[in-house]
DNA sequence: CGGGTATACATAATTTTGTTATGTATTGGT
DNA sequence: ACCAATACATAACAAAATTATGTATACCCG
């Protein structure tokens, strides 16, 4: 009964939404930002993020960027011209399915 | 790039909300109802539904009820006591998840 | 009357995707 | 010295959906 599993399906649109807000993010920023907004809601595991990352970059959505901070490595991510124009689509998408989400929770407004 | 993979996490209290506001439903009437409300934009594949439907009675959210339709049958679910219970809290989950969906998506009211 | 679509169930094989656990390594506070 | 936070990564596993398939009745159309 763990509520974390309720954005399966939505956190690659979540993880492209806030980079396209914020331009240029690295994993661990990503995790905080979303614990952040949604006041400790949702939790994005490590696990669940990082591997989707690598595959955004694979498909040519986000591209990257090493940085060095001290000694520390953080690893930069930003939208590609293809992945701005996947990403619009993607909440549009995402926007519809919050419309028939709340169709069904609400019925009422019907 | 399919739309649908994004309710992937949500089915479940979907189905669980439909059940309490209509009482008793076959599966098929599922499917069809999710289509009608959302106008189109959730189609939930019977691959999904049934066994789901299957795993609700096993945890005893759900029970069934056999009824011929003519020569045809249909299997009925209702929510159980417990099961009831269970979908209120589903349901506050659910809405505490599209509330921090759109304070991702819709970060201007911050 | 034959065929396609809708109704109505079910399940198996596969894929996707997240959890859990683990590992490495730096930084900063106490 | 030690623990928590920062920052990456990946492997083993589990959950849950897709896709494909199967069975069977009912109904409409040409």
């Amino acid at each position: 009964m763990n509520k974390s599993t309720l954005y399966k399906g939505c956190l690659e649109p979540i993880i492209m939404r806030l980079l396209k807000d914020n331009g240029r993010m690295y994993g661990y920023q990503i995790t905080q930002m979303v614990k952040e907004i949604t006041k400790g809601e949702l939790q994005i595991t490590e696990g669940a993020l990082y591997p989707l990352l690598h595959r955004l970059e694979e498909q040519g959505v986000v591209e990257t960027e090493m940085e060095n901070i001290g000694n520390r490595i953080r690893k930069y991510y930003t939208l590609t011209k293809a992945g701005k124009k996947q990403t619009s689509v993607a909440m549009d998408e995402l926007k519809m399915f919050m419309q028939s989400l709340n169709l069904i929770v609400n019925p009422k407004l019907a």
